[in-house]
RNA sequence: GCCGGGGUGGUGAAAUCGGUAUACACAGGGGACUUAAAAUCCCCCGGGAGCAAUCCCAUGCGGGUUCGAGUCCCGCCCCCGGCACCA
């Protein structure tokens, strides 16, 4: 570009005196240097006026008291390769990180060690700090979150009041896991087999009012606009799952007898109405508010024991472990509503309370649960679906689960489709009032209350006279007060409601005594958000301002792990549309682009703390430096699909670095070479493979396809020092560049020793190819003798068929193998391969 | 059990609109340069047979489609991740 403009090093910038490359001196310069040049942080000016703005976002991370692990400098790393591959195709990159500090972890952390979580979190950030600047990401450190900081936290409780004002926040019954010995409610993480992690006390089921978010108000557009937006496959199929819609029908068994017969009636909701005839009994939740009016005298005894000890059981086990089938019948008997007749009623904890409507028509013939149950407690299994090939009489081995077939046994309906079955028998069903067409979804609200100290106060007041009452506004942030013992104690209640000068309030609204609640958000609050924040940090007047956010938003690439596919990603989506629906936000998804990374094991085997095989990131630096690491993580498998991370495998990287250097410093042309039209006259074959190896990384680097890309840039680099020789100028700077977004520093450094001046970030230096140079001359075709490879064929590029095959039949080999045979068809794809289709010769008569 | 992702050399892995399987790298072996070491450079490196040319076998297993299958279809086995007995 413009060669001479500048060639002289700044005073403050000593290049290497003895040209060894040594990474460890040389990042720590260029981070120095990109702190005090601002090369990677945006002022507000530059937010609001930037031209061509790329929002390239990861996963914030939870700041651990271990430091920063192999997992995040993974994903970040990937995220900003491709950040700064971005910049170098001249966008504004705004790549900002943060800290999602509040939460169950740090609670627990402060339990065991007694070091408060208030003191703990600044020392786990300023780490975490540091060892983000060493892997030399580039983020804009001027636009940072932590969310347990009160100017944050603040803006996350003004979001609960945005919800709670449109409708969205409510308080509903729920269970929780509850711990007798610890008084504490505990996560599902905590509870091990049925008992406390901690104290090994038996867990049980409490109800308590909790504050949930209407999700599932929105799940049909959360369902729909998956349809569009560009994610990875994996994730948009686990959301799809999660969410769960299925279309059916509720339908009604009207109670035969006992206490409920005649007014009270079972309503099950089932995908398959069309099974109806061969319902042959019906279940309810143990918990089903119809139990009581459906048993008998004689059973009522049974009953409660049973439901006692479902209701003791913890929320894990009850969804996870049970495998064999256990219920009791409770005497009582429903209608069938298709055919009349009688039909036992049972209860059993495979269902499930929390789905469709807490019972269900058992369809043993039909459903793999229920022939499990009905063979367990010899009830009748009857066969209404017929496969091609089958009738009414064709015996069941096994659940006939298949959604298609013909039904029998199945009065008028018999001989009807799956399909037309289930239309006809709910709008039958509906005409007499004992049906109604219905879609659930297994997704349900969200619930955002924490029984638990380190978390956001939901702000909320509740007042005897006005109720529920939120916080206003300008009242925000509700502090989360000091408490030093925030364990729960004797009381068994919450340790912020000990608190007694922030627990007791006048409440906002008619000025009488009123009391705070004492639940906190859900850390995924605080995480379903942030992303507005980043480019807003510098107002604190408003959580997102309208002008940058418009400039900013959505989010153009998202990467992340897959383990947050389903939660944490619902949850934002959710949020921005109620925030869009709001008018407060004119999109309706987050992130435009979301790509799941993989995972990374060491030496075939999974990471862990017991196992002691963690890999500890600052020793390696130390011993290859952050490019050497960072080019490593992202060649020892595809970034979407992770890999195995081999001690001894660094080495290759960091040769590859080591000769890259070499090429530009000490080799032939050194630091002196400038672009001289003689040295550069480059040789033909090496200006094609450059040529092809740009063509190749580009697209492999758009695509995340970061290991194969690393192997071309390899082989391109081999290529250019064959043989000894050494690369010129004009072969070396185009590797250069292509190798900054994986090794930054030593791409700043190799590019100022080539002569350029300022950042190799500044500016769209990522570098062209010319698809004129890119051909070859000469295509290797392989030939094929009936499908087996016996030779090759060098051919101009776009040879025809006759010229390949006249080179073929001319190979020795080739016509051994074509020699007395018939050759029945030709085979050519151009370029690639001729395949001979070859018989013997038809017997003519000849013979012997 | 269900859902998702995978099984390719000694190892990490390439190659998937069906077209020369094993690119790149690690480990291993041999050589050049060097007083030596490091670094660098060159050569070999799936298995079997053969002096060689060459041939046969090989992408988890068994079938199939095709001129041709790691890639597509059917049926299995194993590993990893996630979870919700979801009616």
């Amino acid at each position: 570009m413009k060669p001479h403009e500048c060639s002289s090093i700044s005073p403050d910038m000593p290049t290497e005196g003895d040209n060894a490359y040594d990474p460890v001196a040389l990042e720590a310069r260029w981070q120095d240097r990109w702190d005090r040049d601002r090369t990677n942080a945006f002022t507000l000016d530059e937010l609001r006026s930037a031209r061509n703005p790329f929002f390239n976002l990861m996963m914030f991370p939870y700041p651990s008291a271990e430091g920063l692990h192999v997992g995040n400098i993974y994903a970040f790393t990937g995220a900003d390769v491709y950040g700064r591959y971005k910049r170098m195709r001249g966008y504004d990159v705004f790549e900002p990180i943060g800290f999602d500090a509040f939460g169950i972890h740090s609670e627990n952390f402060a339990l065991k060690t007694g070091v408060h979580p208030t003191e703990l979190i600044p020392g786990n950030v300023a780490n975490f700090r540091r060892q983000l600047r060493r892997i030399g990401g580039m983020f804009d450190w001027d636009h940072t979150v932590d969310t347990t900081d009160p100017e944050y936290y603040k803006w996350t409780q003004w979001l609960f009041l945005q919800l709670y004002r449109h409708g969205l926040a409510e308080q509903k019954e729920a269970p929780v896991n509850w711990c007798p010995s610890c008084m504490t409610v505990l996560a599902n993480e905590q509870v091990i087999v049925g008992a406390c992690e901690r104290c090994g006390t038996g867990v049980e089921q409490r109800f308590i009012r909790q504050w949930f978010f209407r999700i599932t108000e929105y799940a049909d557009k959360l369902l729909d606009n998956l349809r569009h937006i560009d994610w990875s496959d994996t994730t948009i199929k686990a959301q799809r799952n999660w969410i769960g819609r299925s279309e059916g029908a509720e339908l009604h068994f009207p109670i035969a007898e006992g206490s409920g017969a005649g007014q009270e009636r079972v309503t099950v909701f089932t995908t398959r109405p069309d099974t109806i005839f061969g319902a042959t009994y019906v279940v309810l939740a143990p918990e089903h508010p119809l139990v009581d009016a459906v048993t008998s005298d004689a059973c009522r005894q049974e009953v409660e024991a049973y439901r006692t000890r479902t209701g003791a059981m913890d929320l894990v086990a009850r969804k996870k472990i049970e495998k064999h089938k256990t219920g009791v019948f409770t005497g009582g008997h429903c209608v069938n509503p298709a055919n009349g007749e009688r039909v036992p009623v049972w209860i059993a904890d495979y269902v499930l309370m929390g789905y469709g409507t807490g019972a269900i028509m058992a369809v043993p013939g039909h459903d793999e649960r229920d022939f499990d149950f009905a063979h367990a407690f010899g009830l009748p299994i009857v066969r209404v679906i017929a496969a091609p090939g089958e009738d009414a009489s064709t015996r069941l081995e096994i659940a006939y689960e298949y959604p298609t077939g013909t039904l029998v046994n199945s009065g008028r309906y018999d001989g009807l489709d799956v399909d037309e079955a289930k239309a006809a028998i709910v709008a039958d069903l509906e005409a007499s009032g004992l049906a109604e067409a219905k879609v659930t979804y297994r997704l349900h609200d969200w619930c955002i209350s924490r029984q638990r100290y380190w978390g956001p106060p939901i702000p909320i007041i509740h007042c005897d006279d006005c109720g529920a009452v939120p916080v206003p506004e300008e009242d925000l942030p509700v502090i989360l007060p000091y408490v030093e013992d925030f364990r729960p104690d004797a009381s068994g209640v919450s340790p912020l409601s000990r608190v007694r000068d922030w627990y007791e309030v006048a409440c906002p609204s008619c000025g009488g005594g009123a009391t705070r609640e004492t639940d906190v958000s859900d850390t995924f609050l605080d995480s379903a958000w942030y992303f507005l924040r980043y480019p807003s940090t510098d107002f604190s007047d408003r959580a997102f301002d309208p002008e940058i956010t418009r400039r900013w938003l959505p989010v153009d690439c998202y990467i992340g792990g897959n383990e947050h596919a389903v939660l944490h990603l619902l949850y934002s989506r959710f949020v921005v549309m109620a925030l869009n629906d709001m008018g407060l936000l004119d999109f309706e998804e987050p992130y435009d682009r979301f790509r799941a990374h993989g995972l990374i094991i060491r030496e075939g085997a999974k990471m862990s703390k017991s196992k002691g095989n963690v890999i500890v990131p600052d020793p390696v630096i130390e011993r290859y430096g952050a490019d050497t690491f960072r080019l490593y993580l992202m060649f020892l498998g595809p970034f979407v699909e992770g890999g195995d991370y081999q001690d001894k495998g660094i080495s290759g990287p960091h040769g590859f670095l080591h000769r890259l250097w070499e090429s530009v410093v000490t080799g032939e042309h050194g630091t002196a070479d400038r672009d001289d039209a003689a040295a550069d006259a480059m040789d033909q074959d090496v200006e094609r493979k450059l040529h092809q190896t740009i063509e190749k990384v580009t697209e492999q680097v758009a695509t995340l396809r970061y290991n194969t890309a690393i192997a071309a840039m390899m082989e391109y680099l081999n290529r250019a020092r064959a043989g000894g020789r050494s690369p010129t100028h004009a072969e070396i700077e185009p590797l250069v560049r292509m190798v900054a977004p994986f090794a930054p520093h030593i791409a700043e450094e190799l590019w100022r020793r080539l002569g350029r001046t300022g950042s190799i970030f500044d500016g769209a230096n990522w570098p062209p190819f010319d698809p004129a140079k890119t051909a070859e001359q000469l295509a290797r075709v392989a030939v094929q003798v009936n499908g087996r490879v016996r030779g090759t064929v060098s051919v101009p590029v776009g040879a025809t068929e006759t010229v390949v095959a006249a080179a073929a039949q001319a190979e020795a080999n080739v016509a051994r193998h074509l020699e007395g045979k018939e050759v029945r068809r030709v085979v050519h794809i151009p370029d690639r391969l001729l395949n001979f289709v070859v018989a013997e010769p038809a017997a003519v008569g000849g013979g012997h």
